[in-house]
DNA sequence: AAAATGAGCGAACAGTTGTAAGCTAAAGCG
DNA sequence: CGCTTTAGCTTACAACTGTTCGCTCATTTT
């Protein structure tokens, strides 16, 4: 095997580890580095080998739960094609990424408000992803203008991360309550988004 | 001095060193029990005549904060009764808390999503002070069946808890921004609310 | 074939942590 | 006044932490 290859693949064992020691009990901030390479096998002192400390294995691990959400959303426009209904299968396919992945989730979820600045930065840009997405969306669909555009779609995505915060927490029968009050809580908003800018013409 | 009277001074000197501790880049998973004691004034082992241990600490903390929070509805209330406008008055009164009480603010953001179930629920159970309290509000003011009093209540409180947090990491310059943002979408869920809930009954 | 590179290791160090055991001295109480 | 209670202290220990240093040895380069 080549040496960048087999590095490549501790540096891979290191994050792999870092990922499947985050739970509900244990936070990135909690982890250990020593922890972290006992599980990826290594010595502790290897650790250096791929990343100068904590905090770049950290960010790292933020890049990659921002690249899963942006798969997640390609994968939300493609069923939309398919399936019509914006709200509801953007929301569905939101709650799917919380339950099948919620170790990444509450990364992103914790660091938000986390003690890193680095950290914290890091998700809101990802975030803000998701955010820019939405409001083209609604600028293209309604006669929204630009600024207002933004305003709804930010709403939109902090009701939609708050309930995936909610269902961590919650018994998973309380899944389809929590996801058709949302679904209520964005029809309102697009609702009153709509007639209210209407108004604001008039 | 009376011996409870001294108990209870060092007691407060303990709360106060934990709070005073919590800062944008400490949060209360990365305080010391020895930390603590040493900026309370007293030996390490000390603290144990006070709280079984630094978990115990951190309920105090959280309930603490609540209180605080109560506090600043009823104020907020009062406000309200002077002043006239509902939803700017809370927003404006509830940033100020924000701002004036940072550390306490960041306490409950952070605790809302962290490690501990037991501080999770304590800080749910105090937002649902604030959410119980808006929906009956709602549920007066407007024709709005129950659950969705509830229901829009809940978006509110999120909106808003949310703003506080953009709060913290944004320049103080930003503050007005936000606060109308804010305003706006609240006014939309409203608006929607309403609305919607006519097309329902018709 | 010889030299250079670099991933991984073990040993060691200095610092921190939580907590147990036992003492002191002042307050409360009969 | 004597007895009990108890907040606070000092000392001590075992467990961990991050990080430095110098080494090995397989891969790569010359």
């Amino acid at each position: 095997m080549s040496r960048a290859e087999q590095k490549e693949r501790t540096r891979r064992a290191i994050i792999n580890a870092a990922f499947s020691q985050l739970s509900a009990d244990k936070s990135f901030a909690s982890l250990s580095l020593r922890e972290v390479a006992r599980e990826a096998g290594i010595a502790p002192t290897s650790f250096y080998r791929h990343f100068a400390d904590m905090d770049e294995l950290g960010l790292t691990l933020v890049d990659e739960a921002g690249l899963m959400l942006r798969q997640l959303m390609r994968q939300a426009r493609q069923r939309i094609e398919k399936n019509g209904s914006v709200i509801r299968t953007s929301i569905e396919t939101f709650m799917e990424f919380v339950t099948g992945h919620s170790n990444v989730f509450r990364l992103l979820l914790r660091e938000r408000s986390g003690t890193s600045a680095a950290f914290r930065s890091a998700v809101a840009r990802e975030i803000q992803h998701f955010v820019a997405e939405l409001a083209e969306y609604l600028r293209k669909e309604t006669t929204c203008p630009d600024e207002l555009a933004r305003a709804q779609a930010e709403a939109m995505v902090t009701l939609v991360f708050h309930t995936g915060a909610d269902a961590l927490d919650a018994p998973s029968d309380q899944y389809a309550y929590l996801t058709s009050r949302t679904i209520t809580q964005l029809r309102w908003l697009a609702h009153g988004a709509a007639s209210y800018g209407r108004k604001h013409k008039d």
